[in-house]
DNA sequence: TTAACATATGAGCCATTGTTCATATGTATT
DNA sequence: AATACATATGAACAATGGCTCATATGTTAA
């Protein structure tokens, strides 16, 4: 029987099964990189904060660049790395764009998170 | 009546409520800083099919990095990761040791996101 | 149309981070 | 003790990412 794995051998020969189901059983490496995708964009204390702020009320975004205590440059472009990840969606009311949570999963999500971190 | 907003006056001045309302709602400065911290260690594909792959069992570093196909320097240097953020254990057996989840609110929070992916 | 305001965006800077490479630590075997 | 193996870790490098600053776009009112 031969196997030919460059760096290690004697350990992977012993787990080789557990190796084969696990590798066979990962989910497609796309979608692994898409929800990886997703979490980097919660991954910045500044996004969490526009979408906790959004968790109480749909806002503007001057609305949430005084809530944050940000420039209103900082938090557009936050707020388009949000929109891309289509975590929000916009309304348009004359000058002022209202921007609000556009997905259910979030609130689950983070409720979790917040359990985690106050475990 | 005076307000003294750097930045910006007339749309703020008409959701001066709404503003005051969400500021005084959001958690913790140090709650919400963790739970970026916590996705931050998520939104990474290497740590994502880390993850993956002990949903399925508990693996050494070079089973891991062999269903990942990577050097078991990064395998490695992410557990530390993951063991930081108290989200995997270990135990060690001979010369292996045996990496496994930390927490059941993994599971939740991973479930939610693939969904949120494949919506 | 011109002025004022709300928002969006591009360039640049600095800090953070994932990987590699070399090496150290820890464990078992001879 | 010496060797071999599994894992951990530090330094260095390249790439990514968030903020600022300047400016563009879009909308309303005069």
């Amino acid at each position: 029987m031969e196997h030919n794995h460059d760096t290690h051998e004697a350990c992977c020969e012993a787990h080789t099964l557990t190796v084969e189901k696990v590798a066979g059983n990962l989910p497609d490496e796309e979608i692994l990189y898409d929800v990886a995708e997703l979490f980097k964009v919660f991954g910045d204390s500044t996004r969490v904060r526009i979408i906790c702020a959004l968790f109480e009320s749909e806002m503007c975004v001057c609305g949430i660049a005084e809530v944050l205590g940000m420039t209103q440059s900082a938090i557009s472009h936050q707020l388009r790395v949000l929109k891309q990840a289509r975590l929000v969606k916009y309304r348009r009311e004359g000058k002022t764009v209202f921007y609000s949570l556009a997905d259910a999963h979030i609130k689950t999500i983070f409720n979790q998170a917040f359990e985690h971190v106050m475990e």
